[in-house]
RNA sequence: GUGGGCGUAGCUCAGUUGGUUAGAGCGUCGGGUUGUGGCCCCGGAGGCCGAGGGUUCAAGUCCCUCCGCUCACCCCA
């Protein structure tokens, strides 16, 4: 066979580069209108940065990172999540005393040697956020609005469920965790094999077990609602009225879990029908703490992701059509010159403007012209060259105009801008 | 890592109980006015039928192995 790309990466073809040319375009949008700025950080770290960012013990970090000894014999890896590198770089750079709060975006791609199956590649593509700075209620309302919005730009909103939880502070959580071990424990019998191994590694995952006898158990589990302390039970109650206030509906879910360890309070998850099993196309969270586990000073943060390839599927697919102002059908060598000088001429105007790279008969070339979704079709050939003139053909209306050469940009500006207003600096 | 489904032109797929030169639609290229697009008509190019092995006089069709894709488990965006 022949080479192909390697499994779980894919090719970006130019149809679906378009569409994600159109999420990233209004992505960016949203993030401006929120007063984020971009950052860009490499894509290859050191693996420490997610070793101690993630956690040692996910299964991110144990099995599915792309890591590797580079020639220097240092272990590098390839981002699988966008925070931790973030966090490295405002903390390398101390960014965090130019502002009280860094508020941050970042798109691109990250890596997990994962199976590939429905919405999930080994490269896929994320828009990011990070409020960095601020232990505000509000920024982490404002990350779920941002992906409540962004998604939406793009998917039906019947089709969105949003889930909200809490997963408690150091001060909290470990007395949840504690009794729910001794909980898991007690009743260890009545578990299927997975959750018996989960009590052990991630014991708030058992609540995602399907299996039905596992959640009769669990129905008698201790809660985090029952543990939560006053400070995280407020902080919690105050996003809550956030996203009231911004008319975002959500539900509260106890049971959602987050897979990486940085993770304390607001967590979130944005669902959606029609993703299969891979169903949140948007999550984040709260990740207090983060900063000092790679060395930083004391930074509260909140950050959130889109994932690209699952918005995508949720898009309603519907390639536009092409569209350029003007196709330039030359025939014969010296009319094939010409054209190249008036094709300069107006590209550099800022019109899309084609031509046959090939010397074709004046009927394909006039086929190109109509694939190409040309407005109008100049035409010219030898006997136009003699009269320094040129045909302007209406693709729409058929009709057919002589002009002279020299008229030509008067003539097409004046036409193309009737026709919509594309040239304003003209 | 484990399981199910599927691999036939660029794409979507037919291919009868194994039987001779493997088909269609769409796309692509050309022709139907030796200088005029879309619709229509005609024609061309394009397949080691995923790879390797086996059964058979004969394999796209049956069997085995491998590879790939896909969905699900797991996990997550």
């Amino acid at each position: 066979m022949t080479l192909k790309a390697v499994r779980g990466f894919k090719d970006i073809l130019p149809d679906e580069a378009k569409k994600r040319q159109r999420i990233e375009e209004g992505a960016r949008r949203v993030f401006a209108s929120c007063g984020l700025e971009e950052i860009r950080t490499p894509i290859l770290e050191k693996t420490e940065v997610f070793a101690r960012g993630i956690g040692e013990h996910t299964d991110i970090v144990e099995k599915e990172m792309y890591t590797f000894e580079d020639r220097n014999g240092e272990l590098l890896t390839l981002r699988p999540e966008a925070t931790a590198g973030i966090l490295r770089a405002v903390i390398e750079h101390k960014l965090y005393n130019k502002a009280p709060v860094l508020k941050l975006f970042t798109i691109g791609p990250m890596f997990r040697h994962e199976r590939p199956q429905k919405g999930r590649l080994r490269q896929f593509h994320q828009l990011n956020a990070e409020f960095i700075g601020s232990s505000s209620p509000l920024a982490d309302a404002d990350c779920i609005f941002l992906a409540y919005e962004i998604v939406s730009m793009f998917a039906d909103s019947e089709d969105l469920i949003l889930e909200v939880n809490s997963l408690g502070c150091p001060e909290c959580r470990p007395l949840h965790r504690k009794d729910l071990v001794l909980f898991l424990n007690n009743n260890r019998d009545d578990l299927c094999k997975d959750c018996k191994r989960r009590s052990k590694t991630n014991p708030l995952r058992v609540f995602d077990c399907k299996n039905e006898e596992c959640q009769q158990v669990l129905k008698f589990a201790p809660v985090m609602k029952h543990y939560i302390c006053p400070e995280c039970a407020s902080h919690m109650g105050r996003v809550l009225d956030a996203l009231e206030a911004y008319g975002i509906p959500f539900v509260q879910n106890p049971y959602l879990v987050r897979g990486l360890d940085y993770y304390k309070r607001t967590t979130f998850e944005l669902k959606a029908r029609g993703l299969g099993a891979q169903s949140t196309v948007a999550a984040g969270g709260r990740y207090d703490g983060l900063s000092q586990l790679l060395d930083g000073p004391e930074l509260p943060g909140v950050g959130m992701a889109v994932g690209v390839e699952r918005l995508l599927l949720l898009m309603k697919d519907g390639a536009e059509p092409k569209r350029s102002d003007l196709f330039i059908a030359a025939l014969g060598d010296e009319a094939r010159t010409e054209a190249l000088y008036w094709l300069g001429y107006l590209r550099r105007k800022g019109l899309k403007v084609e031509y046959s790279l090939e010397d074709k008969s004046l009927k394909s070339q006039m086929k190109q012209a109509d694939k190409a979704g040309a407005r109008y079709c100049l035409i010219v050939g030898e006997k136009e060259m003699d009269e320094e003139e040129a045909i302007l053909r209406d693709m729409k209306t058929r009709e057919q105009e002589t002009v002279d050469l020299d008229d030509l940009p008067e003539i097409l500006v004046e036409k193309l801008k009737r026709d919509r207003k594309i040239l304003e600096g003209d």
